[in-house]
DNA sequence: GTCTATAACCGGATAGAC
DNA sequence: GTCTATCCGGTTATAGAC
């Protein structure tokens, strides 16, 4: 059952994702992380200094490969990947990490604004979507910087909503999806994103459009 | 400036839904709040009895009348609305919701997994997404209960995500979009949204697709 | 209904022995 | 590097005067 005896440093590194991803930074206090990794309360701040920078580097261990994955599969779809290539660049890497308690992680992370959008997000994120955006603007040259950003958004939110929902979904439906099969979630995903970004441009409200019909 | 003087009970209540959107829940503390509200620290208490109660109070005040507003957009769509009306009724009520604060507010409500997703979802929103989940079935026939299941969740994940991070959208990009034009937004993501409720089915792993093209 | 004062507790962080 | 013991500020909640 247990294997090679880990350090001190990464047990509270495991613990801390999986306690983060379950119930949230700041509502998991050092002493929960210290009894879950059954190491010395001291042992957090001689490692980590901060609660604060144990979170960073928490996020960090885990955000930096996911992202070089991303591109990775970006790259290897070619010149001019199609829109679901892209998509599945952006969304599998992340819905399909096989590293238990990372997927709730990274949800929080990603929907928490204040605390991290910024401070992670402009240091580790930016160069990601720069590199997507500029691959939708080659796979649907017809739209524009402000619709390329929403849509982008867009299909970050669909993965988002996925990834911080994952252990509660099964509760929201009387389908068998117990437990959820990452793969097909993905193939769904990458479905609807693709026709999302391929949809036609917006011309009026519809609202508008609906009034007009009566 | 200051209108009619409010009651303590309103005061509180508005001063919990601004901090509570903006910081967190769990970050806020209950002198933050009477801070804010300009009350005695024990009024908390009096009225609310217990912070949890206040959360539950500070939510169901202003999710309650938006999910209705939903279903009467639903309703006033007629028997079988398109899926752009589908995505307007889910949609437009809460990223235009004109109340100052509660776009946030609400964003963290629906990202936060164990929270209350289950004790306020069950009871809150289950019906809600029943009859929407109705409407899909009727506008696009085609999909099963599965698929229904996952692209209502994309929908309602963009969504979330924008309410969310409404506020540090504009940082997330060099574009002019301050401050934000929240029917252009409703437009857009409706268009998004359209596209992928109407995609085609999934057949194969797009992976499997790639090899067979090469 | 509203206040002051305080109880009772928990949080992060550190000092200093080993 | 790892432990025990402790400091100290902040937290929810309540008792009791007005």
């Amino acid at each position: 059952m247990t294997a090679a005896p880990l350090g001190t440093k990464t047990r509270i590194l495991d613990a801390a994702e999986k306690l983060f991803g379950k119930n949230g930074f700041e509502e998991t206090s050092l002493r929960d992380i210290t009894a879950e990794a059954q190491v010395n309360l001291a042992a957090v701040n001689y490692h980590f200094q901060t609660k604060e920078s144990l979170i960073d580097a928490v996020i960090l261990r885990r955000l930096e490969p996911l992202n070089r994955k991303r591109m990775e599969m970006l790259d290897a779809a070619g010149e001019t990947p199609s829109v679901e290539q892209i998509a599945e660049a952006f969304l599998a890497p992340l819905i399909e990490v096989d590293i238990p308690n990372v997927a709730p992680l990274v949800g929080r992370v990603f929907s928490n604004p204040a605390q991290f959008a910024v401070r992670v997000f402009l240091k580790e994120l930016a160069p990601v979507v720069r590199r997507f955006d500029q691959a939708i603007a080659a796979a649907v040259p017809a739209l524009t910087p402000e619709e390329r950003f929403w849509r982008l958004h867009f299909m970050a939110g669909a993965m988002t909503h996925m990834l911080a929902m994952w252990d509660v979904l099964p509760m929201m439906t009387s389908l068998p999806i117990h437990p959820v099969d990452r793969g097909a979630v993905v193939r769904q995903m990458v479905q609807f994103v693709a026709a999302g970004l391929r949809a036609p441009l917006v011309a009026k409200p519809p609202a508008e459009l609906d009034k007009e019909r009566t």
